[in-house]
DNA sequence: TAGCATGGTTCGTAGGATTCAACCATTCGA
DNA sequence: TCGAATGGTTGAATCCTACGAACCATGCTA
């Protein structure tokens, strides 16, 4: 695979992950999202929690929601009226980013192999 | 370690690359990014070129040139009235957030250990 | 020194994101 | 069936961000 393909590739994975990352780019998304993992005894957790934990209104919090289960960070689960979210147990947002992270770092790994400065100066 | 203490780095880790992903959460960052990518032969890449790539005026560029340098993500090298902007050699942002995203992945490993479905059944 | 090239900054505007009050829909329990 | 609980949605206000026109600062060159 030659150079631009390689940057083809990277523009593409870049741009797939653009609504993962201004989504944990918030702060308040940031601490929905510990707030879900400070609670693991549960089968998720509900909206009525989130919003004390926040202190946000529930328009708020549900709107928060709706990005990060736009952007498969997670998920819900319906009982009666009461909605359970949970972080999404295939992690797939988890193994993009990852991927994207590695992805940059190879191809910088490869533009700097010969100048720890960042610019090449032969030539 | 315990849980809750890792919690806790987590959360610090997490508003620690808040500046990050919002940076390269922008579509006209990214692209930025790239045409520096696309650009290895030279010491850096200059305000104009990137005007000329991304059809954009020079304040928008220069802002986010700053966004990006101030997520450490470049850095400049003045010659003369010419700027030269590259990617941050040292690569600390690619390093902050890998560690951020294996973080999240080791946490969430934990999390998952008995349910692949994301929410423990048993209680 | 005068003029030019390069690029930062300031300022006002347009568009999007975040927020809450109010309202609506669904479901459970009495 | 009626009321309470839960939580989505709508609409409007506010804030933040991206953007370009105009302007300013710096350094090169003739």
């Amino acid at each position: 695979m030659d150079n631009q393909e390689r940057l083809k590739r990277l523009a593409k994975e870049f741009s797939e992950c653009q609504n993962a990352l201004t989504a944990i780019g918030d702060q308040t998304r940031q601490s929905i999202i510990i707030a879900m993992l400070e609670n693991p005894d549960e089968k998720g957790i509900r909206v009525g929690e989130i919003t004390k934990y926040t202190n946000l209104s529930r328009p708020a919090v549900s709107h928060h929601l709706k990005v990060l289960k736009d952007a498969h960070f997670i998920g819900v689960h319906r009982e009666g009226t009461k909605n359970y979210y949970y972080l999404d147990p295939t992690k797939s947002f988890v193994l993009r980013l990852k991927h994207l992270i590695e992805n940059i770092e190879t191809i910088m790994n490869e533009y700097y192999w010969d100048n720890p400065f960042g610019h090449k100066k032969d030539e």
